[in-house]
DNA sequence: TAGCTTATCAGGGATTTCCCTGATTTTTGC
DNA sequence: GCAAAAATCAGGGAAATCCCTGATAAGCTA
């Protein structure tokens, strides 16, 4: 099967992340390899993985100290991570903020009065290269369509994070599992259990399993 | 088997509907049995049917004609549909706000800022006729907790779980440290870190460590 | 005051992880 | 079809965790 489209959603309200990460996941063409709620999360996570598409919630009035702006941000993956494809998700579909986002380097924008399918079909075009916004708002700024015009192609590369037989052994290993329960129930030697942990350990960047799995957890890696 | 408890979804973001009604069936006492984003739609549904629990976005900003108030909807409920318990789900999470919707008759408070299981625990508690306030928030106001007194009957406390010396040890232990370093780091002694570990394990019922974070990391117990 | 929780400390031993050294086979990308 | 990545397997030994058995002291509360 062809590689999955890696999805990464900045976004400050805990439960839309849960709830956007779940629908989109439900399309197989789409991969969510996590989310969070500052920017600096992302930086740190874009520095070190291979991400898509960025959905970006305009508005981040953020917990954390500093005030961040979404704008800001956007203008800011776009420069530092020109690869990754940003599409402004927000509450506020207003003709200036659309203008802004977009000329911030946005390449879609999608109002959180649409739909998850509209998301999606966002992501997707994206992907291609292409400039989208949602039915509802483009049919609000319809004059502003001068925007959606062509852009330039960017190229690709990077490595996948972890493979999916780690995956598998990180699910488990968040369970409680150890080596040799998680040998036996994908049928492999401890060994083998072992040397996918190392290779986990080392590929993350951390100390041990224990916070292998905190890392994971806090990125999404883990489903449960 | 018991009967499930049936909740209903008011909110203007069809995402964040979408999303929610999603994460709320995955629990087994839960029946999401309805959703929309007006008031109008509420009361109809509400007259011809059951309804244990209705969810409440605060500020419908509302793509129909009339604005509709949170609060308003709130007290119309409450006097209307007795039996209906009211949980306000809101971005705003000030004094204000919060007082007045539990004036105008709502047994629970939840920020979007809190993830899926507050708002859970939350219908749990209300079903049982209790009111609630979700940790994130109730933390924020807890300068104002005279007010919140007698107001609220179940304050989450974060302690309810872990103890502060526990939550200490957590944090370090999601970073990577051993039971030795943790020990150097908080001046005891490395027994009495194992026992924190072990204490923290059974209250948690996992099998070790590594799943200890991956329950806490899932459930924003950790920072980060 | 009696009982509960929290926080501290400890020995001994079984189990597991971690770390170093390797290796072969299979799958995948160009 | 070749090279790279992923997946498999292995020994040996140090370190850490896990599991059982305890204990003491402080603080809260019913």
């Amino acid at each position: 099967m062809p590689e999955k489209i890696k999805v990464y959603h900045l976004e400050d309200y805990k439960i839309m992340r849960e709830g956007v990460k779940f629908l989109l996941s439900k399309d197989d063409e789409i991969e969510m390899v996590g989310g969070s709620k500052t920017a600096d999360e992302v930086y740190s996570y874009l520095d070190k993985n291979k991400v898509d598409v960025l959905i970006l919630d305009i508005y981040l009035d953020g917990l954390d100290v500093k005030t961040v702006d979404g704008f800001e941000v956007c203008s800011t993956v776009h420069k530092k991570y020109p690869d990754v494809k940003v599409i402004a998700h927000s509450v506020y579909d207003d003709a200036d903020r659309v203008a802004r986002i977009m000329n911030a380097g946005a390449v879609g924008f999608v109002s959180k009065k649409s739909g998850y399918e509209e998301l999606v079909h966002a992501i997707k075009v994206a992907y291609t290269g292409k400039k989208y916004i949602c039915i509802e708002t483009s049919k609000k700024l319809k004059n502003l369509n001068e925007f959606l015009e062509g852009m330039v192609d960017t190229l690709r590369s990077e490595n996948e994070f972890f493979s999916n037989r780690e995956k598998e052994v990180l699910e488990l290993l968040a369970k409680g599992y150890s080596s040799k329960d998680i040998a036996k129930e994908l049928f492999i030697t401890e060994r083998t259990v072992e040397t996918h942990r190392k290779n986990m350990v080392e590929k993350a960047k951390v100390k041990n399993t224990v916070e292998l799995v905190a890392y994971a957890s806090s990125r999404g890696f883990i489903k449960s």
